[in-house]
RNA sequence: GCCCGCGUGGUGGAAUGGUAGACACAGGGGACUUAAAAUCCCUAGGCCGGAAGGCCGUGCGAGUUCGAGUCUCGCCGCGGGCACCA
């Protein structure tokens, strides 16, 4: 925390001595009430239920923007609300940081990745705490630190163990310039982002966890995960990508060369086959480069441009030749042409396919490029135009009609057929039936400094050996320089010769340090133990775990939350999580972003120069030149359009911060800052504390009591399901009404002293410190933050009349009212009285008469 | 290119298949004030109408239904992810 300053709890002029809200001496003498008490820290206690809140931790990126503390507010109103419905609540709070950027610090503008980082955590954890969340920070640690990273080699050497790690080659991004590897997002346009040179794709050895091994599991656990949103198990699904297909080989007309194996999902299409294609990095097409210069360029030339799936996609679709021919399983006379094709991707299947242009648009496009003939296998039933420029593609599930099928097919889907095929090809021996994923094993080296070290040490003797767990951790050297690119571990003098630890002979360590996602695949079991000598306590680990209600934002809906998902399986199989914990999220939660608008300039050679909106006044700069407003996206820092909340927690203070980013747009969506929604914001809860601070105990009662007591009873209904199914917003909404029922209520002193103090309680998850000081002002026992959360009576809420709505052929016409329960023939005697039907009818009988009860009726006439 | 979302007044948004626009912002009008700020009250989707009322309206086009913002299909636009950004 900042300074707190005097803190006005205890100056003998007690609360009222204020004329007006102000929340800069309201929010540091609750926070430090709060932290007096010691009520956010966690601890082991079995007799009232554990609830563990965590919202993914923060990258110290130096500076918390509001997604942050949209992020951290929901995460706290639902621990908040836990808290007072008596559970035992954890919400720790940690840093994420290992990574590029500290890094990219240290050659931008000198220094160390581990002042810079740790700087940037101290900076953040001040403007996190006066945001007045209820984080046990006893807990908090840091991925950086020694102590984290160390648990995490032990763990890595228990995956070893376990054989959920191995070595094999992988491409990256090669900048020939820099002479170093590159990471996808420093690859702009195919160029280096500092030199710009063309970028290549290079084969390096690399470390990677058998994610793969789980695939399947991983696949089937998503439909017990009840409580994660349906679109993140689906994409999570499409990513794992399960298919069955089958395998088999075409023979080589030519002698000397082996049989090329092929996957395809569309084995019933064969006899739509026009060639074979393999891989620029198959090992055929690596063969035939050794004495072909031609296919050696052309291999070369697939070479050029990133790694990313999206850059293969889009790549033009290149193919080469390579005079090979081969038979057709199915008939021997039947020769094809082998070519090598760059989209044809290594990692997936065997890395060869055959090419059905007639019912796939990619091979299609290729053919008509090539001049390869297009062959169709099957027509649509009412349709039997031959393929021209568009491949016919139906659903599996449509039936199409065949020809000449080999499995004696006719009419039948292609699912039908697709099955056909395999029993086919396995009763006729020349293939099999294979299920493939499209997850590949999880890559994790990286050739960094600002990482974990992966704890192997390379032996000529011994091989690639597991450091020992007593010398753990193995700890970054502080003395490098980040003068020139690569990785600093490489070019150290002394740091990397290290005995073996089997023979003891001087050896190599590795240099490779670990993915950040490694990091963050299992802070959550951290949390549960945080100082523990092994990665986790077991019985802390079972008392705490699953986290109940995981938190953060949609863009970690596939690799972050797959990883951990493995990380807790690998976890459990080396003992360091519980069986239950195989799922470690019970419910998850995707938060929209906060998005801004976009400022823009171009400098001197056209290129873009982005501008912070503080910067920006009415589209102009300070000197007055214009900027290009480009619509909201995305907060990034690269982008600049990043609002900086300390600036309003000044102003305003942190519940007004925390009240306007649960207010403006549901959880789930985007949201975009604006200045005039955190006014607004404001202004309401200084309303509310002057309700509270002019509340006059001269008439203890009034003829609106009872209409009060029904409408706090609603409230406190509406908001706490609101609080419960994520609906802050609309909670919020509701908060909005009652405030102004409480402000025009004709209702007397006692009336609103218990509505006011409703009121504060179901703010309180919301707005803590006004929460607090309303419920002082009001005469409320101890903390708000610990009383128990209000129950709305079930009398309260039951309404004996109701407003029907009447409908006349579906559009609104005339309404009545009638008591809630009131029979559905009386109300459709009532309903046919009515003026606005009995004009409609017009004397005569209507044809449909639709009563729901206690909703809506509608006529048809 | 592929996968997943989203699209409602001037603005943010509300709405178990059942009165579209709750609640709020900006706007308009008024009260209080010497004046302003602050606060309070009224008003408010569009079009026609003095009013009563009517017609249109949830990105576009079809469909299912007594009834569609909500479900289905096809488009358009925007956003997220695509395995080395975190």
């Amino acid at each position: 925390m900042t300074t707190p300053g005097p803190c006005p709890a205890f100056s003998s002029e007690g609360p009222l001595y204020m004329s007006r809200y102000s929340a800069s001496e309201i929010e540091s003498k609750w926070q430090a009430a709060w932290e007096k008490a010691s009520i956010f820290k966690a601890g082991r206690d079995t007799s009232k239920p554990k609830y563990y809140v965590l919202e993914m931790f923060p990258y110290p990126s130096g500076r918390i923007h509001m997604g942050h503390v949209r992020n951290y507010t929901m995460g706290d109103v639902i621990a908040r609300y836990k808290l007072a419905t008596g559970h035992n609540v954890l919400h720790p709070m940690g840093w994420d940081a290992f990574g590029m950027p500290a890094e990219n610090a240290a050659m931008e503008r000198g220094g160390h990745p581990k002042d810079w980082t740790y700087g940037n955590i101290a900076d953040m954890r001040g403007q996190m705490k006066p945001l007045g969340l209820s984080i046990d920070w006893s807990r908090e640690f840091a991925t950086c630190d020694p102590e984290y990273y160390g648990q995490q080699q032990s763990m890595f050497i228990d995956f070893m163990e376990k054989g959920l790690v191995y070595r094999k080659n992988a491409t990256v991004n090669w900048d020939p310039v820099d002479m170093t590897v590159l990471a996808n997002e420093q690859v702009i346009d195919g160029k280096g982002w500092r030199s710009g040179a063309p970028v290549e794709r290079r084969e390096l050895t690399q470390w990677f966890f058998k994610i793969s091994d789980f695939a399947e599991e991983l696949l089937d656990s998503l439909d017990g995960l009840d409580d994660w949103p349906d679109k993140v198990k689906t994409m999570q699904r499409n990513w794992i990508g399960k298919s069955r297909g089958l395998q088999f080989s075409f023979d080589a007309v030519q002698d000397g060369i082996d049989p090329i194996e092929v996957y395809t999902t569309r084995p019933d299409t064969l006899m739509g086959a026009s060639f074979v294609g393999i891989s620029a990095d198959h090992p055929l097409a690596k063969k035939l480069a050794e004495t072909n210069p031609d296919i050696a360029a052309f291999r070369a030339d697939c070479q050029k441009g990133g790694t990313t799936e999206e850059a293969l996609e889009k790549a033009e679709k290149l193919g080469f030749d390579t005079g090979l021919t081969v038979r057709h399983p199915l008939n021997p006379e039947w020769t094809l042409p082998v070519w090598i094709a760059n989209f044809i991707l290594m990692d997936y299947g065997t890395g060869a396919i055959f090419a059905c242009p007639a019912h796939d648009q990619r091979d299609l496009d290729f053919c008509r490029k090539y001049d390869l003939p297009v062959i169709d296998t099957f027509f649509a039933l009412d349709d039997a135009t031959p393929v021209g420029a568009e491949a016919f593609v139906p659903p599996k599930e449509q039936s199409v009609k065949w020809v000449n099928h080999f499995a004696g097919l006719d009419v039948a889907t292609g699912q039908e057929a697709i099955d056909a095929t395999i029993d086919f090809a396995e009763k006729a021996g020349w293939g099999r039936g294979v299920t493939n994923f499209r997850l590949r094993d999880w890559g994790l080296s990286r050739q960094r400094y600002w990482g974990c070290p992966i704890p192997v040490v390379h032996c000529e003797a011994c091989g690639v050996m597991p450091e020992r767990k007593e010398n753990l951790p193995v700890r970054l050297p502080d003395d490098v320089s980040f003068d020139k690119p690569g990785n600093p571990l490489d070019r150290h003098p002394t740091w990397r010769d290290v005995p073996c630890p089997a023979c003891g002979k001087p050896a190599k360590r590795e240099t490779d340090t670990m993915d950040t996602f490694v990091d963050s695949s299992w802070y959550y079991a951290r949390f549960t133990a945080p100082d523990a000598e092994t990665p986790t306590s077991l019985p802390d680990a079972d008392y705490w775990m699953n986290v109940d209600q995981y938190i953060g934002g949609i863009e970690h809906a596939i690799l972050h939350l797959l990883y951990s998902r493995f990380f807790a399986r690998a976890m459990q199989i080396c003992g360091h999580l519980p069986e239950k914990s195989k799922e470690p999220f019970n419910a998850l939660f995707t938060q929209g972003m906060v998005t801004h608008e976009i400022y823009m300039t171009r400098d001197g050679n056209g290129r873009p120069v982005y501008h912070l909106p503080e910067e920006v006044t009415d589209g102009k700069l300070a000197d007055g030149t214009e900027v290009e407003i480009i619509p909201s996206a995305k907060m990034s820092k690269s982008k600049k359009n990043v609002v900086d909340p300390v600036n309003i927690i000044e102003a305003y203070g942190a519940d007004t911060a925390r009240w306007f980013v649960l207010s403006d747009s549901p959880p789930e969506r985007d949201v975009e800052w604006t200045a005039s929604g955190a006014e607004a914001a404001h202004k309401h809860l200084s309303r509310v504390w002057r309700l509270a601070a002019e509340l006059d105990a001269a008439e203890a009662t009034g003829p609106g009591d009872d209409d009060l007591r029904r409408a706090m009873h609603k409230t406190i209904h509406d908001v706490t399901m609101g609080i419960e199914s994520f609906g802050f917003n609309a909670a919020i909404a509701k908060l909005y009404a009652f405030t102004n029922t409480i402000a025009k209520a004709k209702a007397g002193a006692g009336a609103r002293r218990e509505a006011l103090s409703a009121l504060a309680q179901l703010m309180a998850p919301m707005t803590p410190h006004l929460a607090e000081e309303l419920w002082q002002m009001l005469g409320g026992e101890g903390l708000v933050t610990a009383a128990p959360w209000p129950k709305a009576d079930p009398a309260m809420l039951v309404e004996d009349t109701v407003t029907l709505p009447i409908q006349i052929n579906g559009k609104r016409r005339s309404e009545i009212a009638v008591a809630k329960d009131l029979a559905k023939e009386e109300v459709e005697k009532l309903v046919l009285a009515d003026d606005a039907v009995v004009k409609a009818l017009n004397g005569g009988a209507p044809k449909k008469l639709i009563v729901v009860p206690g909703r809506i009726v509608n006529v048809v006439v």
